[in-house]
DNA sequence: ATTCAATGTCAAGGGTACTTTACGCGGTGC
DNA sequence: GCACCGCGTAAAGTACCCTTGACATTGAAT
């Protein structure tokens, strides 16, 4: 599953640290999710799409399965 | 974290058995998630919003935190 | 009365989301 | 050169999503 993460966080001229501490996560849970390494929580995806004022499924991208 | 899935289902007529079926996953994990035992994965609450033809949003019910 | 479908509970286990801590590395500025 | 910022990696631990399997309850149909 990929996202918009990183894209919508320079966009808004914002650190990793900074969106980190909006969402209530560590850094390494940003760079983690930014990197594709693991899919968030529904709650953090939430909370994501709300500091960026989207939906989840506008900042992430479900692939055919 | 509430949701619809309960509502949903039932107004497709479907048993819980199906829509675990639909959605790849155990017929307990449908009854957690509709007696809100715990939250659905993103994936899961994807394949579940694809399956109603809904968004997320649509389904989940994130309260104010 | 018995059977069966649909829903529910309980418990144990695996995988993964997220944390904490520590360290590396390139770029910028003094 | 040195300090600092932003980004990255690695390892170990905790919490929770989801599974499997076994069993209980209720209501409808025969």
């Amino acid at each position: 599953m990929k996202n918009a993460i990183q894209e919508l966080r320079k966009q808004r001229r914002m650190t990793q640290e900074e969106l980190a501490d909006l969402c209530s996560v560590t850094r390494q849970t940003i760079i983690s999710l930014e990197n594709g390494r693991y899919n968030p929580s529904i709650l953090l995806a939430h909370k994501i799409a709300k500091i960026f004022g989207l939906t989840i499924e506008q900042i992430f991208f479900f692939e055919e399965e």
